[in-house]
DNA sequence: TCACTATATAGCTACATAATTATACTTGCA
DNA sequence: TGCAAGTATAATTATGTAGCTATATAGTGA
């Protein structure tokens, strides 16, 4: 069964998600559960700026979910297909790689 | 275990080579067997120089091999788990969108 | 109300790249 | 040799977007 060209850029565009080392490290941040963007923008090198737009792309594509507390906005990964994925490519890296020091998301 | 800023580059890129719709198209296509670069352009609607640059693309990012034969150039599918990657994406969208019919690439 | 904190958005610059057209390379064969 | 077919590359244009700075918005407490 095959895609038409509407389907594949439904495809692409997820995949267009994951396609940015600054997403990935949030995601990466994301990993062991919820965090607000300030305590996101504490543990990357980017501004807070940046990491509201990279968090409002992964809503929108839906990888994060979020919730507000107070002042804060709490995000998590949204669908543990997220770490899969990440998981899938990792390995794909290692095997190609052979290196002593395994990549695991 | 946390990866670091070149190694999360590393695996964006690998993202980035799933995250266009002609490449994805081009994946589709090789799918069931190797393919030479004139059967993929005949089946897709794109230029003979489009989809050779979209392969060496696909190619330097590990996830189709090359063979020649004559004035043939021959690609395949390089490792499996790109077909598994496109599974999970699917699944995802599917399960998003519970539609009556299902992607599956 | 005001001040303060947390987050989101707007405007901008710089850069990457998809797709096109035209051209170069490469192989097989007359 | 020379030609034709198959494939790759070059040059170009157009578009998308990462990240920055500055600003706006929303919620909290005095």
């Amino acid at each position: 069964m095959k895609l038409d060209s509407q389907q594949l850029e439904r495809v692409a565009n997820l995949f267009r998600a994951f396609s940015e080392a600054t997403r990935l490290a949030i995601v990466q941040e994301l990993k062991l559960g919820e965090l607000s963007v300030s305590e996101i923008v504490g543990r990357l090198s980017t501004s807070q700026a940046n990491v509201s737009k990279q968090l409002k792309l992964l809503h929108d594509s839906g990888l994060v979910s979020r919730r507000k507390l107070g002042t804060q906005v709490l995000y998590k990964i949204a669908d543990p297909m997220v770490l899969e994925l990440c998981a899938l490519v990792c390995d794909k890296l290692n095997r190609d790689a052979m290196k002593p020091a395994a990549l695991k998301f």
